[in-house]
DNA sequence: TGCTTATCTATCCATCATGGATATATCATC
DNA sequence: GATGATATATCCATGATGGATAGATAAGCA
């Protein structure tokens, strides 16, 4: 297990992967995405973080979820031990915005 | 202001003077309580960040809270930027909460 | 008092993390 | 088939991080 807490490019790796299925541009862009441009994964953070987490078991290669897929992109799937990984970082990520919450940072609301 | 996402250790000290003034190692033992140990500040990190956050307006030096305080000591508040840079971030970190929860990463309760 | 230990700030340096530049190969389009 | 886009992968320069160290002062104690 990586040490906690996970730096942020495996984290947002894993979140993208607990959605579904991706390979490398694919993730960089969803991260893109749901950060609205706040991380940015270059290519050397990207293939090495992935090459990283092969090793450590937090995802695996799986086969193309389109049946006419570009047969140069690798896909990743989460693994039991990605998910536990990540669901730790977002549990302590958690605590942290409810401390937030607690000093008057948050909307009352959200 | 400083680069969105911020740093970590940016992060945890304007966290820890969100609640109250404190000096340099104040700060440090705070994070590392609230954090259950996950996050250490060391010396090195603490004061330049320190430095780099007064610069940045992110706080201000301010009089021991206490009467007869250790006169080494320097105590910090966090400033207006400061709590704006730290409430984006907090506000930041709870999207990335409630991407986790819709993934099923997090417990439904919690 | 005088001595020892602990605390506090501060800087330096080695190490790690990060991401841009580059290379190579293959796909899609014309 | 020629061209531009996409994809993976490696290399390297830079930045972030924290441990080691230093120096000064406070606190505790014989």
């Amino acid at each position: 297990m990586p040490p906690a807490p996970l730096n942020r490019p495996v984290f947002h790796i894993l979140l993208a992967l607990a959605e579904g299925d991706l390979h490398g541009l694919g993730i960089a862009d969803a991260v893109e995405r749901t950060t609205e441009g706040a991380v940015e994964l270059g290519p050397g953070t990207l293939y090495r973080s992935l090459k990283e987490m092969l090793d450590a078991g937090l995802i695996r290669e799986t086969p193309a979820p389109e049946r006419h897929a570009d047969p140069r992109r690798r896909y990743y799937a989460i693994t039991r031990a990605g998910r536990r990984t990540v669901a730790m970082e977002a549990s302590r990520l958690s605590r942290l915005v409810e401390i937030a919450r607690e000093r008057d940072l948050l909307p009352e609301g959200a």
